[in-house]
DNA sequence: TGCTTTCCATCATATCAGGTGATAGTTTTG
DNA sequence: CAAAACTATCACCTGATATGATGGAAAGCA
């Protein structure tokens, strides 16, 4: 036998040491006290140590004793946590929740949405991934999580059962000193196509189509922090969900374009579901995610 | 029994999941292949999840079983960490190391060699404590710790061991405005006298010596950093190691004062010492950190 | 397709770790 | 000094578990 360690000889030494003797350990476990002295021998002996001071008259802890008593509590509470792990299984809880969100998603409600899961279920394994926008219906697809926090344009597709999340405000933003800022008139198509527009693109899926794309020299970026950049640098101009401007719209960094009617078309709020496959329903942990996160967003 | 879980069923299940299939687990754990799956039965069956998908030839990990995997693997790190422990003391290495140092020991060396003990020696548990002046003395006495690094005067007791360590040079120092500043000429007795010296006591022992007193209106202090405000805001002068004050010196912020041979007297440099209890001699590791250090304050 | 190999579940049997109960010796308590 | 509490040791026995054999199912191979 690679090592003959054994649970049951920990719980014995943690017993011990909380009951203050050998006897008392063995009434707590329910057994007689020459079993406890045994399994404190034959522990003892296979790790070759000593852990009680027998000079006395009732058995001491050595200092080695002292030490390893702390190593077994934490064995003992990594063993709890396995079977708190298959017990929480063993009530349809899912093992891990594993969650992609899409580059638009707000982040400020879901981060505490997720410390407010965790401090629920501690057991539980959360894994989380974000990439570039469809990033999130692709894993879902995939396989790889379970729920997705996404986007569903430019249509709803069948294999997937989709729950309206969040509804977030696309405004048409550029730079303070970009040339579309002074325009002093609703911006016209041929405005917006004389002029860069920054999109977000799906990064595997480059020729498919850009949400919100309308002038024809599309700048693509993957994530929403680059193209902030860009947009603050005046490189071009795009549609921001409006958290996320707010702050620089105040300070004059950003403005608002107003469009003409025919370029409106698209401007309608864009709304954030929360997507999983329909032949695989989420289990508590993630309806507990689901109905926690709905209510932080009602506020 | 309170929990029948025990590590050898996490020893199979980790074996099988490393090995990719209950036969060859059984080889590498020399056991028969009815062993192990009877072993996976009862675990099984005890906490109640289904941990090995039977429908296709050869069993596959469930997504529970992969979590619960994991946490097998990370219950039997620390049952390793509890054996790595035992078998340090099998060698006669403590299984904790108890530190106490007085204020004055320099910390710069001591953390490169408790960062290197700690690397060279995982399992070891290390602990610290710094008190005020003689505090490390009187921990060691009482046996709360195995080591300590102080100053062993106003002389050197019988029952504790003793090798010096380091030799710090101590200046007496005065803020730049204060008037021993501008004195213009050796400080003599009286001058000193007629100022306040900041020292450091003992505080258990209020009454007791005090390190390089001199002067008549003592303000006593417990930690040198808040000796070092005082000293800094121009309340009065002391003595000080070179190394903590080397900046402030040559920053203009502090001075040096001279002294008349009548007052040199206690200026040497004073020692620092590693003293044990005569009848407790440091272990291996205890041993190994007195001479990384000595090798670190020899640079 | 047919043969061989590999794999797993099940069962009866054997074995051994470990729990039980009794006893003796020691220290503490009153 | 007696009673109580505690531990070590021993013989004994129980039960968990490893063994070995068997059967069936899937996969590899010619």
């Amino acid at each position: 036998m690679i090592s003959s360690l054994s649970l049951d000889q920990l719980r014995v030494l943690v017993a011990i040491a909380d009951a203050g003797s050998f006897s008392a350990a063995g009434r707590n476990l329910r057994r007689v006290q020459s079993a406890i002295s045994q399994t404190v021998a034959t522990l003892e002996a296979t790790q070759e140590v000593t852990l009680f001071d027998r000079s006395g008259h009732r058995p001491q802890l050595t200092d080695t004793g002292r030490i390893l008593v702390q190593q077994a509590r934490m064995v003992l509470a990594s063993a709890a946590r396995f079977e708190a792990v298959a017990a929480g299984s063993r009530q349809g809880m899912e093992a891990e929740l594993a969650l992609a969100i899409d580059p638009l998603v707000p982040t400020a409600p879901l981060i505490g949405s997720l410390r407010a899961l965790h401090e629920t279920h501690p057991q539980l394994q959360i894994s989380f991934s974000t990439e570039g926008l469809g990033g999130a219906l692709r894993r879902l697809r995939a396989g790889d999580v379970s729920l997705a926090l996404c986007l569903l344009l430019p249509d709803a597709p069948e294999d997937v059962t989709a729950t309206p999340l969040i509804r977030i405000n696309l405004l048409p933003v550029t730079a303070a000193d970009h040339p579309l800022a002074t325009l002093g008139r609703p911006a016209t198509r041929v405005d917006l196509e004389t002029h860069i527009q920054l999109v977000l693109s799906d990064p595997a899926n480059r020729h498919g189509p850009n949400y919100g794309l309308t002038g024809s020299a599309p700048w693509r970026f993957v994530d929403l922090g680059r193209r902030m950049d860009f947009l603050l640098a005046g490189f071009g101009w795009c549609r921001m969900p409006e958290h996320l401007v707010k702050e620089h719209l105040d300070a004059g960094r950003l403005v608002r374009l107003t469009l003409d009617d025919d370029t409106r078309g698209n401007t309608d709020p864009l709304t954030i579901y929360a997507a999983h496959l329909a032949d695989r329903v989420p289990g508590p942990a993630g309806r507990w995610l689901l109905s926690n996160l709905a209510a932080r967003v009602a506020d």
